[in-house]
DNA sequence: GTAAAGTCTCACGCCGGTGTGAGAGTCAAG
DNA sequence: CTTGACTCTCACACCGGCGTGAGACTTTAC
């Protein structure tokens, strides 16, 4: 499929899909005038990375992840600055723990303080049903 | 205290402190010489704005949420944009939960490429305790 | 052939969070 | 007084994620 329909499908801006593809995290095909082809997997991956991006990962640790999740044969990467990817990674790792940490404080402090607002909102006046919703989720979903 | 002890004990730089304020989320006193003089709750309050930022939260959400941790009278604010700031709220709260989990995912998937970096590195050659620490934590400490 | 929709690249610009430097004022110590 | 550490404001700039527009080409539909 051409770019079009892969945004349209995954919902994901052309902008982003190119964008994505110049951070080296997806890697469509192209046609001989140019025309970026996508396959039915990277309806999967682009959701993946958008959504791994919207949660605040910087590309560059987008990418190995994705190695690593692909089923992939542990092939040869040059050895040599395994030691410097270690110690890499393991920084990583670390900022990652830090990281989900304050995320989930920060959660449950929104969390309260909607629980607040909303209780804030209703001292008396019954007023049915005023929409509040939060339309989240469906984001990534399988390719099936 | 001045800001640069503010910034030795919460570990933030300055300019952050600044610009803290700039945001509203830090309002210290002035010298008559127009010195920032913070007080001992700060510490914990400038800890606690550092982690939601790393967090990921947009400073103007910080702002409310500030107010709302405080022990502060419930007191009048503006009704009117409540619904709005409810919608507002609702919506980060979802993105802070998907952004929670999809970074969990990012951290085991860094973790479990680690591990596979550090096995294959040491096929046979026993190599008693290779440091793996990741000295994390400590950022959010309380003010006493 | 022509029009319309789709795509390409390139490039500017915004925004939020940060770093950095310049130039001036403040304060404590000698 | 001078000196050095600290602070002030202002301002430029970077980076990453993103929007948007220009100008050219491709594909599709009539």
């Amino acid at each position: 499929m051409r770019i079009g329909e892969l945004s349209r499908r995954t919902r994901i801006p052309i902008r982003m899909l190119r964008y994505y593809e110049e951070r080296g995290l997806l890697t469509p095909q192209r046609t001989p005038s140019g025309y970026r082809l996508y396959q039915e997997s990277d309806v999967g991956q682009a959701a993946l990375v958008s959504s791994l991006v919207r949660a605040g990962l910087p590309t560059r640790l987008i990418m190995p992840l994705l190695d690593d999740l692909r089923p992939k044969p542990p092939a040869a990467d040059e050895p040599g600055d395994r030691d410097e990817l270690i110690a890499l990674f393991a920084a990583e790792l670390a900022r990652l723990d830090r990281q989900v940490a304050c995320l989930s404080l920060s959660r449950d402090a929104v969390r309260q303080h909607l629980r607040r607002l909303r209780a804030a909102r209703e001292p008396g006046c019954a007023r049915s049903r005023t929409g509040s919703d939060s339309g989240a989720g469906r984001a990534v979903s399988g390719p099936g």
